[in-house]
DNA sequence: TCTTGAATATATCGGATTGGAATAACATTT
DNA sequence: AAATGTTATTCCAATCCGATATATTCAAGA
């Protein structure tokens, strides 16, 4: 499942653009597909070359032309042969939890803003996604059941997370405030002089 | 937070080699980070040349010889820098829910094997981490009470994910059933013609 | 009025990354 | 002895990211 596959299953569900498919990628579809515009348009360039789609410029009142894509039925046929491979392991790219799992080498303030700062994004996506973002993105032309699957397991995740940060950030905070007081670090004084900056 | 900055952070925890480093990135940190051989041994050749860590080559008995790298003191500046920033959204593909969400367009057959196979990687993911896998892979030299809360806040996301399919699983089951029976896809004859293939 | 900023829309480019193949040393199994 | 598997690194083309550039429209404000 490459940008490629993304852009051919999204058009299945009704002609669209580049720009508008990036849009659904860093909204509602947010927690099952990243992809940039580098790597959107050239996919689009690839499908049209291959004929699994068409494309026709549309002139828009009060907003620059677009390019509409549509499936075509050579191209309905790629889609299943995409879908069909038993689907490989999520790919991750968490930064916080990465920078977490190092909490011990940064200050308490510093980890307790970084917290504050995710609580914050995940209540917006949650209440974004109680209000039938995706929903009301996809219902139109894709399967509604299928839709309410996706729909709330990205609600499950995102209230599992907020509840275990909230009942646990502790760990980090006492973590972080370990290292300016025990002397982990007492032995390389740059590294506070770096913090500051 | 790129391969480099995240083969800076490991090695920080002890010195180790690249292939040790990816052992780790698809086991024990599995849902923090994922990079390939291909991504990781050009970023430990451009922190050598920066000056970051040190390369030493280690004969071993019965296995190849290997290049252990060790961080230097400019290598712990440039990781706190690096972990200094908010840490941006997480970046996540799920081949698994970007293919859920067009179950109508598979087989129950096809649909339900995933399900099944997507269930048994989780109980697996899960018990490794209950048995305490990334705790002992990373508390000699990291934090105890940080890679606690990761492990912890892995082991939580799994248990969400297992309850949520098993309790939903019968709305995909549903819309791939029903693509096969109401005739959505009547007017594409083809596409059964594939799915066989 | 002018212009600054924000949103829409596409394109492009260098550098980072992926996924796979190639290479090689040793171990274990057949 | 041969085949297979594990450890370990390297290389490459195709892909992808992040940033920048270009252009149009609209709204706000100096």
């Amino acid at each position: 499942m490459n940008v490629q596959s993304m852009c051919l299953a999204v058009i299945s569900m009704g002609e669209t653009s580049g720009y508008e498919i990036k849009k659904l990628l860093e909204g509602p579809l947010q927690h099952l597909f990243d992809a940039s515009f580098g790597s959107i348009y050239p996919a689009l360039g690839r499908l049209t070359e291959e004929g699994h789609v068409t494309c026709t410029e549309q002139s828009q009142s009060g907003k620059p032309d677009k390019k509409v894509y549509a499936l075509t039925s050579a191209g309905r046929v790629a889609l299943l042969n995409s879908l069909s491979p038993m689907p490989g392991a999520d790919r991750v790219r968490s930064e916080f939890l990465s920078t977490m799992l190092f909490a011990h080498l940064l200050t308490p303030g510093q980890v307790g803003e970084m917290i504050d700062h995710r609580l914050e994004i995940y209540r917006g996506l949650l209440q974004a996604l109680e209000a039938g973002v995706l929903l009301n993105a996809t219902t139109d032309f894709g399967d509604p059941a299928a839709t309410e699957f996706v729909s709330g397991y990205g609600a499950t995740m995102i209230r599992a997370s907020l509840a275990y940060i909230e009942d646990n950030r502790h760990l980090l905070e006492s973590a972080a405030l370990l290292s300016d007081d025990d002397g982990r670090n007492r032995n390389a004084p740059e590294l506070r002089a770096v913090q500051s900056k």
